[in-house]
DNA sequence: TTTCGTGCAAATTGTTTGCAATAGA
DNA sequence: TCTATTGCAAACAATTTGCACGAAA
């Protein structure tokens, strides 16, 4: 399974996927159980892009922001530093030290927007 | 039912808790779909906190943005000023017109960052 | 042998859907 | 009567859990 995220590198995987790609070599709960234990150790973290299933992707990346079209689905990444102000701003405010990273930013994409 | 949501006036409520609150007179699907209902009239939006259940609220309340707190679950409303110079910007670089109010912020509050 | 990782199946949570019964126009 | 709204139960998707079995220390 290591493998499969290794490869992967610069993916946004779903469990789903992963557990597929296995193809039977480990079984969905065991997945989830490596994911998590991926993450605890640091080396994944995960995003929620909308109402789906999270993506997982290995977390010496580049961080990215992720933008997600309500209406259509399509995603697009932006540099987080878009929004550094902002959440500095924010965290003097109200002490709230926001992971802008870990859920996407939903609205619609300039298509969707226009049409 | 719009009794209830009338009453809740300012307060986020989920689906689960006007379905209970309702004791009975409406089932929970009768709930959603009245709750997409009176989303689709623009009457009410919805917003994601987290990992937990949507909450819905009037849409004629002030505009405002939630932050959750992933380890605790605390909860704060901000301005959504704050985030407006940002999402100006993404908007100009790639096209997408964020709403940022469909899915909380999260990060730490203030006492879980601390810690 | 004691412990750990795994598979399997079932439970959970939040939400949606099919369909028959019912209420209204 | 014809149509729209319900309730109920089952379906769903994503994720988690209980538990027993097998491999490894």
């Amino acid at each position: 399974m290591c493998r499969v995220i290794a490869r992967s590198h610069g993916d946004h995987l779903t469990a789903a996927a992963i557990t597929n790609d296995l193809q039977g070599s480990a079984d969905q709960s065991t997945v989830y159980r490596t994911l998590d234990a991926l993450e605890a150790a640091g080396v994944l973290t995960h995003t929620h892009l909308g109402h789906g299933p999270s993506v997982y992707h290995v977390a010496d990346e580049p961080p990215h922001q992720h933008l997600v079209c309500e209406r259509c689905g399509a995603t697009a990444e932006i540099d987080p530093e878009h929004l550094a102000g902002a959440l500095a701003r924010i965290a003097k405010a109200t002490g709230f030290v926001v992971d802008s990273g870990h859920f996407a930013l939903s609205g619609l994409c300039r298509d969707c927007a226009a049409g």
